[in-house]
RNA sequence: GGUUCUGUGGUGAAACGGAUAUCACACUUGACUACGGAUCAAGAAUUCAGGGUUCGAAUCCUUGCAGAACCGCCA
């Protein structure tokens, strides 16, 4: 109705002036729950000046030559805002609209976590973790082929720091005098050191390990945790299409390529920044390569290379995106936590200069505290006071914890309050909306009959077709913005005007979905059947099953 | 100091530039021999402050104030 709605706009345009060309796109029209009416477009507000008419005078021509057979009444309010009011008879048609919607079968590449293979998972990879998913679930949805996948960033010094600290856990332990320093600390460094031992141990009868050795034992550390943290997001409901290792992409070496390519358009130079901290040696003979991301409104200029010629982080991560690029995807999308925020300029600059149309976005996530007896919960890795995410989806539990995450707009900063999530009533949303579908397949357990009788047009059962016909607008919305809250506050509102109805029968029976004798109208038959069908979908993208029985 | 984000009832949050700013908690009332009360109904805001753009601003621009994240040749 939405769309029949919008079409008959456009034409009653085209019939005003002809001259003018507004496109479907532009056309809006949304749903209104109060006694204002049934759906209202703002059009006349929005293109009153195109068409050179007073916004009140241009909604009486288009009422004019709108055709309102389907329409009870069409009448202007407010500023000019034109309000429908849909004849009773064509309430349940609004249930009808699913038949063709928006298909897009192109791929999307869509990386999160991307955590580093130093340690386990905590809280803070949860949020990306299920926005990424649930995006991805999205993009499903409306037909793409998503890749999910995990890159590893298994190279530079936090990998020398986490190879020496398990090395030096199992000197210590093993009282070998191996020289190494102690950089990550933890219990799990020291299961995985024990690990290491217990699987090399042949190696270490020698008083000194070879480089090749070293590897050996970090490749085999890193796996594990991988693994590990793989499993985590396995419980969570979280596959991933593809795990990327840094280390592969260095291999392919498309590296020289690419900074000739940035050297062609002139924007890479030789040179010093700012010394490093760790900065030694003499100046002269530390010329840099450097990438000119002032150019893009940067703050400084970023290093490719540091000064014993290895590339950076930053470069490999260029070089990661054009491989990602080069896979073909019509969209790279990137899930990142808030403390790579600094961090884009410099990677879409180096990635649009060398693919002008790439289409690549970043998804932030914000900050996620834990807040347990009204208190936020202060953690600190060097304190030992990181919560695992293991331990929070077994204490939340897996619809709790993919649900709360999404419940708000990924860029404000959440807490996360374990207590109110804990609650199984109406605090608690997901169980409100779990609780609504129950109610519903109740009835339809109880059904006797289904019967041609009709069910009362209530103003509640009028606002949940309506809410229920929004369903697609809502969904197409949160594919478009990359904004999955949307779809979860959609279920929360849905699943409350469920509810109400649900109530009003108390004092109006005449409201209730089943008679005497058990009997069910075809209208409400097909309403519940509806209203199931949308919450499976909706919950469906958050990955939770909707429940017949609580 | 710079970059980015945020500032909405007592609290936590919603709101493609649209009408009377929505929801939950807390607080105050009212509704249960129930199609599952695990619920429903009723009650509160000068949207941080000033200026601008617009028919119309929580939303866009600008100034100020307050808070957060980031600001290595670390990843």
């Amino acid at each position: 109705m939405l769309n029949q709605i919008k079409s008959s706009l456009k034409v009653c345009l085209n019939s005003i002036d002809p001259s003018i060309d507004i496109s479907a796109d532009e056309i809006e029209v949304s749903l209104l729950f109060d006694e204002k009416g049934d759906f209202t477009t703002n059009i006349a507000l929005k293109f009153s000046k195109i068409y050179k008419q007073k916004p009140s005078d241009l909604a009486k021509l288009i009422i004019n030559s709108f055709p309102s057979q389907d329409f009870e009444k069409i009448e202007i309010a407010g500023p000019g805002f034109i309000n429908f009011f849909l004849k009773d008879q064509f309430f349940f048609r609004l249930l009808n609209f699913q038949n063709n919607r928006f298909q897009d079968q192109s791929s999307v590449n869509i990386e999160f976590v991307s955590a580093n293979p130093t340690g386990p998972l905590h809280l803070a990879h949860g949020r990306g973790a299920i926005v990424g998913d649930v995006l991805s679930n999205l993009y499903q949805f409306y037909g793409h082929i998503v890749t999910r996948e995990y890159y590893v960033n298994n190279t530079g010094n936090q990998i020398n720091e986490f190879l020496s600290s398990i090395l030096f856990h199992i000197s210590s332990k093993h009282n070998l005098n191996l020289p190494y320093q102690q950089f990550y600390k933890g219990d799990y460094i020291q299961e995985l050191a024990e690990k290491c031992f217990e699987n090399f141990k042949n190696i270490f009868d020698s008083p000194k390990l070879s480089k090749d050795e070293e590897l050996q034992i970090v490749n085999f550390a890193i796996e594990n945790l991988v693994n590990q943290s793989l499993k985590t997001l396995k419980h969570s409901g979280i596959n991933f299409d593809q795990i990327t290792y840094e280390t592969s992409i260095v291999e392919k070496k498309l590296l020289p390529e690419i900074i000739k390519e940035l050297e062609k358009k002139g924007l890479v130079y030789h040179g010093q920044l700012h010394d490093p901290k760790d900065f030694q040696g003499t100046k002269k003979d530390n010329e840099i390569t450097i990438f000119k991301s002032t150019n893009f409104g940067d703050d400084e200029d970023r290093a490719i290379t540091k000064n014993d010629g290895t590339p950076t982080y930053f470069a490999n991560d260029i070089a990661y995106h054009v491989d990602k690029y080069q896979r073909q995807y019509s969209k790279l999308i990137n899930i990142w936590g808030a403390d790579h925020l600094g961090y884009l300029k410099r990677l879409s600059s180096a990635l649009v200069s060398l693919y002008p149309e790439v289409n690549f976005s970043v998804v932030f996530c914000q900050i996620v505290n834990l807040k347990r007896n009204n208190e936020i919960q202060k953690m600190s890795k060097r304190e030992g006071t990181i919560f695992e995410l293991d331990e929070l989806v077994k204490e939340i539990g897996i619809e709790n914890y993919r649900y709360f995450m999404c419940y708000r707009k990924n860029d404000t900063h959440m807490d996360l309050d374990i207590d109110l999530i804990k609650k199984e009533n109406k605090e608690n949303p997901i169980y409100y909306i779990q609780y609504s579908f129950a109610r519903s397949q109740s009835v339809l357990e109880k059904t006797n009959n289904v019967i041609s009788s009709n069910i009362e047009l209530s103003f509640e059962l009028k606002n949940l077709i309506k809410k229920i016909h929004e369903w697609d607008l809502v969904v197409f919305n949160s594919y478009k913005r990359n904004e999955v809250h949307l779809i979860a506050h959609y279920l929360e509102s849905a699943a409350s005007m469920f509810h109400s109805l649900w109530s009003s029968a108390k004092s109006n029976p005449n409201s209730k979905f089943l008679d005497d004798n058990n009997n069910l109208s075809e209208d409400a038959q097909s309403l519940l059947k509806k209203y199931q069908l949308v919450i499976s979908e909706g919950l469906g993208i958050l990955g939770i099953k909707p429940k017949l029985k609580m």
